[in-house]
DNA sequence: TACGGCATGCTTTTT
DNA sequence: GCATGCCGTA
């Protein structure tokens, strides 16, 4: 026991042997949170404080609780079990599983991800014959979505006008449409959770008696049904210790509901006295810390910290002008090349950018120059088109009401089931008030019909594999649906092939690790509705080669919680990060600097920042002013490898690229400058649109145009020799 | 029913 | 620039 606390500061050691009470952690960038976390549980065990089933951790991603178990079982040489360490969502599905019949779900409940939730919304709006101009899919989603997470259910919504009461009607049927098919989506599982323990009394009482000790990590990203989810469990009698661990400065998620704002109330709420402040960093040299400290300090609003090392100043942080972007990316991967020449791993280097739409310029010059690289983001295991259609096969044979995925695959491989034929399907769904699959045998009643055909093959299935392991489940399924056969066929198959087949082999290690667990079977397909639900929770990690030494390319949000030796943060322009959509309002701009922070605080020893003049995006090129946050950077720590030049100077003429590399092609179109002493970034005032930025310039003369963004008032092209404009200051 | 051609529209995305 | 989505034709 003294040798886990022997290695903790003061500050960590406070938090770690923290008495029982309520506790918020402020734990910067690189602090050891994780660590804390873990030394805390072990601590809370190892002195007798309480028993493993005591114990509550909620994490965010499976990654990190997986992570959390693993530092554990280092830690402690009793067994863990009996510990609820899980995602929130996990957490939920793992009660409501438990707690089926309280919660009005079947067991045998599928959930939906956000592409199911998608479909299944637009499905709704089909089948209703609402016009999906009006109340496009995906901001229905995001409204249902927005609701649940604040707990409202479709009768407690405010509605004020036509458009607002049709769109509640819409939630309803969505609610109604996810009940008769037995789904639940990711925030369902979040609210129905919190229903059954705010009405249900003693499962409530159960559980506040249970948890003695609630951890939560990454608080600051939790949303406000979550923070309520928090405060009911804890709050029995006597009340649990709640222990929370966050950064209100690396708060990124705000755009999915995360509130900063929890960790203010938390503090309010549960007159939390002694804040600690987790401010040691182990990780990055001192000028990076001196520089992310400078950036985040623009900030408002903020809980207030400041990050400081034993560790050197280091090296200075080097900043680089490009032209364009491809004159960057040519810099980047000079920069990396010279990296590993100097003995770096590939591995230990990261090249982050805000929107994933920037790697392609990056993925380019990487490939052409044969250095190995590993995207991260993008398409999941279980997401990809292939896996999604066999897990479709398969929760139909555990759930026929499950209307998403049949429709997903009543003709996949196609067996001339045509839109037709769904659509009349559809509309006696609807009549009846039937699940698709319950519906077809009313349908007619002749055998025969495709349709029938295909509700036979699911009813096969489902007989021929009620007793099989459940990777011989799967691979049984693969073949009658003859999706093999389909994919053996196509020409670009084989790599679909492929992930079938480590679908069974994620149906194995599945089955396996149940095992392990000992958990009972109670139903045929039981195990294989566990998996659907581990499919759904846990995406899969990233494709990503594993163990090669490869530079990783990632955004900036996928970085967060990850470090490296080396960091280049490209792509440093106003309009791109900050990104444009955010500039105009307070909240979005600190927002982005905290983006920024995060971005800054993943360098261990070396961060480079970079930025082009002139950049392709969405098909044209765009001249952009150098990013606000490379101002927020004291001189003293920087070193520019380009010659500074005054942000948003009239040009400023171009320098001697510094090894002849870089040379430009052709003169960046818009820094020229432009007739009437106007320029691209500069502030200007039209009498309609009102005040707006140039962020583009293209033509001659009377041809001549600009592209203004006007914030509000949107993004609009003006010829110059017609629109009024007016420089601002 | 299936595929090709054109128009459209764009952040970030733990679960 | 690219991917997605809708519409028209074989």
């Amino acid at each position: 026991m003294s040798d886990l606390l022997a290695k903790l500061n003061t500050e960590q050691l406070q938090a770690v042997t923290l008495p029982p009470q309520h506790a918020l952690i402020l734990a910067g960038a690189g602090s050891g949170k994780t660590r804390v976390l873990t030394t805390r549980i072990a601590w809370l065990l190892s002195t007798g404080q309480c028993d493993p089933a005591a114990i509550l951790a909620v994490t965010f991603t499976n990654k990190a609780a997986k992570e959390m178990h693993a530092r554990l079982g280092a830690l402690l040489p009793i067994n863990t079990r009996g510990m609820w360490i899980g995602t929130f969502h996990g957490l939920c599905n793992r009660l409501l599983r438990a707690h089926h019949r309280d919660a009005g779900l079947p067991q045998l409940f599928q959930i939906l991800d956000s592409a199911d939730q998608l479909a299944a919304i637009k499905r709704l709006l089909k089948a209703l014959n609402v016009d999906d101009e009006k109340f496009p899919p995906r901001e229905l989603q995001h409204f249902i979505n927005a609701q649940k997470e604040a707990g409202l259910r479709p009768a407690a919504v405010d509605v004020w006008d036509d458009y607002s009461r049709r769109r509640v009607e819409l939630y309803q049927e969505y609610e109604t449409q996810c009940q008769r098919e037995s789904v639940v989506d990711f925030a369902e599982l979040l609210l129905r959770t919190f229903e059954l323990l705010e009405r249900n009394e003693p499962v409530r009482r159960h559980y506040q008696r249970r948890f003695r000790h609630i951890l939560v990590d990454e608080f600051q990203d939790t949303n406000r049904l979550q923070y309520r989810w928090l405060k009911l469990l804890a709050g029995g009698e006597p009340p649990a210790c709640l222990f929370c661990v966050g950064d209100d400065d690396q708060s990124i998620y705000r755009f999915r509901g995360a509130e900063v704002g929890n960790m203010r109330d938390f503090e309010r709420e549960f007159q939390v006295t002694g804040v600690i402040r987790l401010e040691q960093n182990y990780r990055s040299h001192g000028n990076i810390l001196d520089a992310a400290n400078a950036i985040i300090r623009n900030n408002s609003a903020r809980l207030g910290k400041n990050l400081w090392t034993e560790a050197g100043a280091g090296e200075p942080i080097r900043i680089f002008e490009a032209f364009s972007d491809s004159d960057e990316a040519r810099w980047v991967v000079d920069e990396i090349q010279q990296l590993v020449r100097d003995g770096a791993l590939r591995a230990d280097i990261a090249l982050l950018y805000r929107s994933n739409a920037q790697s392609r310029v990056l993925e380019h010059a990487l490939f052409s120059a044969g250095i190995p690289y590993r995207v991260y983001g993008g398409l999941r295991f279980f997401e990809r088109q292939e896996i999604k259609h066999a897990l479709a096969y398969l929760r139909l044979i555990a759930n026929p009401d499950d209307d998403t995925a049949f429709a997903r695959v009543v003709n996949f491989p196609t067996r001339g089931i045509g839109a037709r034929s769904i659509e009349a399907l559809q509309d006696a769904a609807r009549t009846w008030s039937t699940s698709l699959y319950a519906t077809v045998p009313h349908l007619g009643g002749k055998p025969g019909t495709v349709l029938a055909q295909f509700v036979r093959l699911i009813e096969e299935l489902r007989r021929e594999t009620a007793r099989l392991p459940l990777p011989e489940l799967v691979d049984h399924v693969l073949d009658r649906s003859t999706l093999r056969d389909h994919y053996k066929s196509e020409k670009e198959g084989r790599e679909r092939l492929e992930n079938l087949d480590e679908l069974i082999a994620a149906a194995a290690n599945f089955t396996a690790e149940a095992q392990a667990g000992a958990e009972a079977l109670a139903a045929d397909h039981a195990l294989l509705a566990d998996f659907l639900a581990h499919a759904s929770l846990e995406a899969g990690e990233h494709q990503a080669d594993q163990g090669m030494d490869a530079v990783q390319l990632m955004t900036v949000h996928a970085a967060k919680g990850l470090e490296f030796d080396a960091v280049f943060v490209s792509g440093l322009e106003e309009g791109l990060f900050p990104h444009e959509n955010s500039i105009l309002e307070s909240e979005g701009l600190e927002e982005e600097r905290r983006l920024m922070y995060v971005a800054v605080t993943r360098a261990r020893q070396r961060l480079y920042l970079s930025f082009a003049q002139s950049r392709m995006l969405h098909g044209q090129t765009r001249c952009n002013l150098r990013s606000r946050f490379l101002e927020e950077i004291p001189a003293p720590l920087a070193r520019w490898l380009t010659p500074p030049k005054p942000r948003g100077g009239p040009g400023g003429g171009y320098y001697e690229p510094p090894r002849g590399a870089f040379a430009p092609r052709a003169q960046p179109a818009a820094a020229q400058a432009l007739p009437g002493g106007l320029r691209v970034g500069q502030l200007v005032r039209h009498a309609r649109f009102g005040t707006g930025v140039i962020i583009a310039a293209e033509g001659s003369g009377s041809d001549a145009r600009v592209q203004i963004n006007f914030g509000d008032a949107g993004i609009k092209w003006l010829l110059l020799g017609v629109a009024k404009l007016e420089a601002c200051a």
